[in-house]
DNA sequence: TTGTGTTATGTTATATTATAACACAACACA
DNA sequence: TGTGTTGTGTTATAATATAACATAACACAA
């Protein structure tokens, strides 16, 4: 049974030009995936709660929370990989409408870095060059991270030698 | 009970440069899905095959298929709507490795369009730069079709008026 | 021609991801 | 204190995808 006096304390936190309604079940899954560090599946998340938090959530209340902050740009679905992943505190308001994820098909650590301008007429060149009209993108391209390649490196060292 | 004499008659066709083993099942969820002519999900070929040729698919069935076709890229499965789309007949060989699909978020008409050189390499670019090794990419934009814009624009017309 | 390995398919079950629908609680604010 | 809005609880189910194991069709060599 929830304790009434935790819920619906807001927690109105200015984010660019919205305020958030920082709810504590919402807090308890935006910290976790931060904490997480890496991307997660509404499930993994749920795991992931329970394992740190000991707190058991239903799906219904994840996903309604990853969709509360993806309205926010807090949060990214990565289609790709149907896992869904925290911004970086450090990462400023979105400059560009297209982001292009770096995504580590190993350990699922993922880096979101900037377009270059010209890049990103290019591809808005080519849509309206197709006679489509451009709503949204992401480009999620899978990778492999510094450190995975490194330990794969060494394990085929190893296994060739 | 399938046919016998249907099943493995192997008609080899020559794509590029690997033999395709086309037995009439393959054959069949293919063609389906260039008749299509748009994305598809596993689930509506399925409805499609059993409209069209009055032919019940299991989704293993499907699924095998799609799998077996993406391999020799005459399929692309599009996460970001989670269905699959055949190449045009006429597409060429894959100079690239990152390909930039148009989807039309209304009717699922999907567009394969080119990337010019420079937009790779700035893409690649940032890749390595961020310490990661590139796999694979696909860029997914989300659209209008021009004709589902029309259809819109007319009814937004009709509302106003 | 028969054995043997490989590829394709059939079949059943289940895993994974995600949403619908409805009731109730907490809150904001007039 | 009413009233509308937003958030949460709960149950059920939809939609997407894969596991596992059996059998069939085929290729090809002994």
């Amino acid at each position: 049974m929830p304790n009434v006096c935790e819920n619906f304390k807001h927690i109105e936190v200015h984010n660019q030009e919205q305020s958030v309604q920082l709810t504590n079940k919402r807090q308890l899954i935006l910290s976790s995936l931060k904490k997480a560090g890496k991307a997660l599946s509404a499930y993994e998340l749920i795991d992931f709660c329970k394992a740190e938090f000991n707190s058991a959530l239903h799906p219904m209340t994840v996903y309604r929370a990853l969709d509360f902050f993806q309205g926010k740009h807090l949060v990214h679905k990565l289609n790709s990989i149907n896992k869904y992943i925290a911004r970086a505190d450090t990462a400023g308001g979105h400059k560009h409408d297209i982001i292009q994820f770096l995504i580590c098909k190993k350990c699922d650590k993922v880096d979101e870095v900037n377009i270059k301008q010209s890049t990103l007429d290019d591809l808005h060149h080519n849509v309206s060059h197709a006679g489509f009209h451009f709503v949204n993108s992401q480009l999620e391209m899978t990778c492999i991270c510094k450190s995975c390649h490194e330990k794969n490196f060494i394990t085929h060292e190893r296994i060739i030698k």
